[in-house]
DNA sequence: GGCAATAATGTAGTTTTATTACAAATAAAA
DNA sequence: TTTTATTTGTAATAAAACTACATTATTGCC
């Protein structure tokens, strides 16, 4: 019986924006709505937004009392959003009420101010994180870090933005007591390439996978015995031209000039495989790590805590 | 022992410090707790930490059953967590579910698999980005920029994991016309430092805030008429020796073996540093900056889509 | 304006869910 | 072992939510 909701369209909205989780505020949903509700639901709207806190606290009989309304009335209206029932409702108004990271990336605009932009642009690199971590191609990490820790030489090579990424990397994997290298003059990448031989793993970082440069050095290195990895672009002829690549999908925004998320997703990755190397090495790793770590104490100025 | 990387029979997640990181999570209460508990309350807390979505939409008997005790039990663990009964309780828990970190962050352990690992990773380094955004210190931000945006000259100055973000910055900030130096000799840094002048900004960029040689190089910078700011521990001697200094508190590098979070936070923030400079910069800003973005397209292979 | 027809709302009863009181079982201490 | 405290479950009670249906508004039409 389609009458019983003026709006199927309406609900549906409401039903879907649960599934996105964030977003779509349930309490932006109920004051949009506000002028579509009859009077008693209109009620029910109002008492919620006047004190949305407590309505998630109250019982449907309180909530009903303190509409003037009856507590069907509550419950239909509770329905009508998309919900099962009162309690559901309330789990999904709570959930709307926790000021958390929007999961829609949001642009800064030129108009921004300091307290606006900061948190927009720390929560597109969290979100950017989340959704990498749940995409994160566990496989290939797993297969990198066999490779890594086989390595007799590890080259991180790295133009642009990633150069900086790859010199990141440099400065953790040199603590397995593996030869690290890292460059940034293509030149010098082409001839490191075309002297690969077994044990040397070529590790590209790129942001696209395109940067032609960067592909035939890749290429090159294929053509030697060493083993070519690459942390960029899932699809991308860089990562065709590697025997592994992590794949991954950074959606880096359009609008932007600055490169941002995608170093700092790609430098988590990094993380991620030195970390795995770490385990792979098993605890007897640890006492040269923690020498390693030592050994830069008598350079600091000794801390109060 | 260090934190990071933990035996098993060590894995006490009581009032650990990177713990405290997260807001009131429910779920990292009742993992803490988990060990205080007596038998029945386990296996609900177990029964909730395995599946949280489902608790919150569960009835006390399903939820009672799933966890194989008795309906007051549950209402008795709902309590000891300090809810007025169960519906309470489920509202608590919806509520730390939103954040999206559903894992607690923890330790890794030297017999994690890989898809526990590289997930704990990520989450730190999410927590570590939640808790900075919600204490930056949007002043002393809004201050750097100014200076930036005055600069004639920018100096990014670090040492180790730093270096690489100082690169990283190099990066960003030569877009905007001013000329920028990275280095990451010493020596080069205190001749830089010593011959700076009006308009010179020297950033100097560090995790723990305490390497000497670093901080007597931006006490010799502070002699001279240029401008010192940091990005570092707040109340550190570093920070001590700058004009202007943003403070961040990063907790848990100190444990670490390898420095993870720390560095992507001070990405993070030079990130918002170099968006600043573009909205101080205003709108005219723009097509340079896209002229610099497309001056890139001929090195690459042609994207798809 | 009055009479359907329909939608909106409330009443009362039913079902589900949560809580409480208390007893049985278990563990700890004497 | 017996006693005592603690934990856990059973059963009864209370509370909350829901449903069917009756009543009351509202609308459209003559």
């Amino acid at each position: 019986m389609p009458t019983q909701f003026r709006r199927p369209d309406k609900a549906r909205v409401g039903s879907d924006a649960t599934i996105m989780n964030q977003e779509n505020n349930l309490l932006t949903q109920l004051s949009a709505a506000l002028p579509d509700l009859n009077k008693s639901e209109a009620k029910v709207a109002n008492a919620i937004l006047e004190d949305p806190e407590a309505a998630t606290r109250s019982s449907i009989a309180v909530l009903a009392a303190a509409a003037n309304v009856s507590e069907p009335s509550v419950n239909r209206f509770c329905k009508r959003f998309g919900a099962s029932g009162f309690p559901d409702f309330k789990l999904r108004l709570a959930r709307s009420l926790v000021s958390g990271v929007r999961y829609i990336s949001r642009a800064v605009e030129m108009d921004d101010d300091i307290e606006t932009y900061p948190r927009k642009l720390f929560d597109n690199t969290i979100t950017a994180l989340m959704l990498a971590r749940d995409q994160l191609p566990l496989s290939a990490i797993e297969r990198a870090v066999d490779y890594l820790a086989q390595a007799r030489h590890i080259y991180f090579l790295g133009l642009g933005t990633s150069a900086a990424v790859a010199q990141d990397a440099e400065h953790k994997f040199f603590r397995f007591k593996v030869p690290v290298t890292t460059c940034t003059d293509p030149l010098m990448h082409r001839m490191l390439a075309a002297g690969g031989g077994v044990g040397d793993v070529f590790f590209f970082i790129s942001h696209t996978g395109r940067t032609e440069i960067l592909v035939e050095t890749a290429e090159l290195a294929r053509t030697t015995e060493a083993t070519v990895v690459s942390l960029t672009a899932a699809g991308s002829p860089l990562a065709a031209a590697s025997h592994l690549s992590i794949g991954l999908s950074v959606a880096e925004n359009t609008e932007e000039y600055l490169p941002m998320t995608s170093r700092i997703v790609q430098l988590a990755v990094l993380d991620v495989l030195a970390t795995g190397m770490t385990l792979r090495r098993g605890e007897s790793i640890l006492p040269h790590l923690a020498r390693i770590k030592d050994s830069l104490k008598s350079t600091r100025y000794p801390s109060t805590d």
